[in-house]
RNA sequence: GCGCCCGUAGCUCAGCUGGAUAGAGCGCUUGCCUCCGGAGCAAGAGGUCACAGGUUCGAAUCCUGUCGGGCGCACCA
């Protein structure tokens, strides 16, 4: 389709002597108008005359542009392109490429890292992963649509002192849970009773503490043994969560995986001389970088390591290793702070890449009651949550499709597709009060809304090869002009998914999808397609056939799945 | 106290990076299944775009301030 706003900005660039690429073609407010608009205000300044005589102006001077009109109306050029020529350009682009319409290859040999998902070892996934998760993932496959590497990474939350209670835990209670059985659980019922007991216990203090400080040593004993243990347990619990979300990593990293690396890294910042020791710890001063910004500790004062360190020594291997064009974090909004504060010392290193590392923020989820709290038991818990889903879907397709074949698998899909489209649908910034009726809401601007569409779709398609419909031969394109909405809005796809890449925001996506359905409903209810005639049939189906191309293209940016019956 | 994010219909959100009469969904009112799937479609009611200034030919969009909500601010992650 941009073959037409190619023509057009040509045309105007010729008669204004303006440079193609400032030139500003946006949408008509109504579609009635034409197809595209172009403001003349801009050009009053220079040429010194009223918009609206220089839109009349132009209407008349401009030269003539294939397929396209031109008309002016107050102070907008309008354009509208032939009917057939933009049926013929957009089905037939979606026809050629297929599932690849939408992508394209502006990041071949560029290298994009993703740091998503990043639950704590030990503790239950609730709905606040979610997010990381699914926006990270979709951020990944809008990367992989224009034709970057993408290197995403699972960056497990498994070091910390906490994991020494854990293990003394183990040690005294292991036997009361069913660790291998229930394992996230069990684990979450012993650091519960260990911040209970250790009130009374200093004993139990001291065992915990002991513990970390044994796996810090890197002493290869019980204490390891008992933390790699936790670790393959806890990891097995996720992967069936991710399983169900179609999520898969590139690699999945802990903490601990750049524990060797901790030593170099700290060195590396004290060579570049801009480290200091403020009440005994070692810190990088960061005032100087942004006006009030709190310094960035190293190292405690009893010399172990922090978050930040391992953060630091993570993204130097990762610039190390895959000398990446971007990296980007998919972490929430709480942690901004932390990033600029690593941003802040790459800067002060004098590392000019820190401008590629981006923190892809986005909104907290809370619960109506407030905060989410594993330990005072606010918490939803993702299988739980995608079993209930599941289990809706199933009560409606027995309600209104009893026939459906594959039906448990169906609404599967069903399920977990309304709740990651939900949490794809707003912008990634905005905080989310969690509400059960929303998020299990199969109706109106919702995750099965378009799926419904799409096994439509599929349907009409179905009973089109039934009958024998042949859409291979010619077209006659000019028979699609009642759907010159539904074209232009196919052919705004693939700047949909570039946009959305640019701006790690999958909500366009979203969006996109859910307005291209609710304009191809409203479409088909109006326009029947298998009818007596076959050229019109036959055109019509070429539509179908491409929205549907589209449609399930968006769902799978979005990892929701596009079943072609429910 | 300081910093960052958010504020658009009763509720949940879009608004194409400054353009023409601010749009959807939910909820409410009312129509539409002898016709490709009613998880749908069509229509109605519902707005001082938090407030006040400013920049501009033009502001929901950019700047400043105020108010409201959220998050964060040194040895947790």
């Amino acid at each position: 389709m941009n073959e037409f706003i190619d023509r057009i900005k040509a045309a105007l660039a010729a008669a204004t002597g303006a440079d193609p690429v400032t030139l500003k073609i946006e949408a008509p407010r109504d579609p009635s108008l034409g197809d595209f608009a172009f403001p003349c205000f801009p050009l009053a300044k220079t040429l010194r005359k009223a918009p609206p005589a220089i839109a009349a102006e132009l209407a008349q001077n401009l030269g003539a542009i294939p397929d396209v009109s031109v008309e002016a109306t107050g102070p907008y050029l309008n354009f509208r392109v032939d009917r057939g020529a933009l049926a013929a350009s957009v089905v037939g682009a979606i026809q050629a490429q297929g599932d690849a319409y939408g992508g394209s290859d502006e990041g071949r040999g560029k290298t994009v890292v993703i740091d998503l998902s990043s639950p704590n070892i030990a503790k239950p996934m609730h709905v606040g992963h979610l997010r990381s998760t699914i926006i990270g993932a979709a951020v990944q496959r809008l990367f992989d649509r224009l034709g970057y590497t993408t290197v995403g990474i699972n960056h497990i939350g498994d070091w910390g002192s906490q994991f020494g209670k854990l293990v003394a835990a183990i040690d005294r209670w292991g036997a009361d849970v069913d660790l291998e059985n229930e394992p996230i659980r069990a684990l979450l019922a012993l650091y519960v009773r260990f911040h209970e007991e250790v009130k009374n216990d200093p004993e139990l203090e001291e065992a915990g503490k002991a513990a970390f400080r044994e796996l810090e040593s890197g002493e290869d004993g019980h204490v390891r043994a008992t933390w790699k243990r936790l670790t393959e347990l806890s990891l097995r619990e996720f992967d069936k969560i991710y399983a169900r979300l179609g999520v898969t990593f590139d690699h999945v990293r802990g903490e601990a995986y750049y524990e060797p690396y901790l030593d170099a890294t700290v060195e590396r910042i004290v060579a570049a001389g801009i480290t200091e020791v403020s009440e005994g710890a070692l810190i990088v001063d960061l005032s100087g970088v942004e006006k009030n910004m709190a310094p960035c500790l190293l190292r405690k004062t009893d010399g172990t390591t922090l978050y930040a360190t391992r953060d630091l020594a993570a993204l130097f291997m990762r610039q190390d290793e895959f000398e990446f064009d971007r990296c980007l974090y998919v972490v929430g909004g709480e942690q901004r702070l932390h990033f600029r504060q690593l941003k802040g010392v790459l800067a002060r290193m004098g590392l000019d890449w820190q401008e590629r590392v981006t923190h892809v923020d986005f909104g907290l989820l809370r619960l109506p009651e407030g905060k989410l709290s594993t330990r005072e038991g606010k918490v939803v818990f993702l299988d739980e949550l995608l079993d209930k889903a599941r289990n809706e879907a199933e009560r409606i397709i027995a309600e209104k499709n009893p026939e459906l074949a594959n039906a448990e698998t169906i609404a599967e899909q069903v399920g977990v597709g309304a709740v990651v489209f939900h949490d794809l649908k707003k912008e990634r910034v905005k905080d989310v009060v969690f509400d059960w009726n929303e998020v299990l809401s199969f109706e109106g601007e919702t995750g099965p809304y378009v799926q419904y569409t799409h096994a439509r779709l599929a349907s009409i398609l179905r009973k089109a090869r039934a009958k024998g419909f042949d859409t291979e031969g010619e077209v006659d394109w000019s028979l699609l002009a009642d759907a010159a909405e539904l074209l232009l809005r196919l052919g705004r796809f693939p700047g949909i998914v570039a946009s959305a890449a640019e701006h790690a925001e999958p909500s366009e996506v979203t969006v996109y999808v859910l307005e291209l359905c609710r304009e191809m409903n409203s479409w088909y209810v109006k326009n029947k397609v298998l009818t007596d005639d076959v050229a019109l049939s036959t055109a019509r189906l070429t539509l179908v056939a491409a929205a549907q191309t589209v449609i399930a293209s968006g769902l799978s940016i979005l990892g929701v799945a596009a079943p072609a019956e429910m």
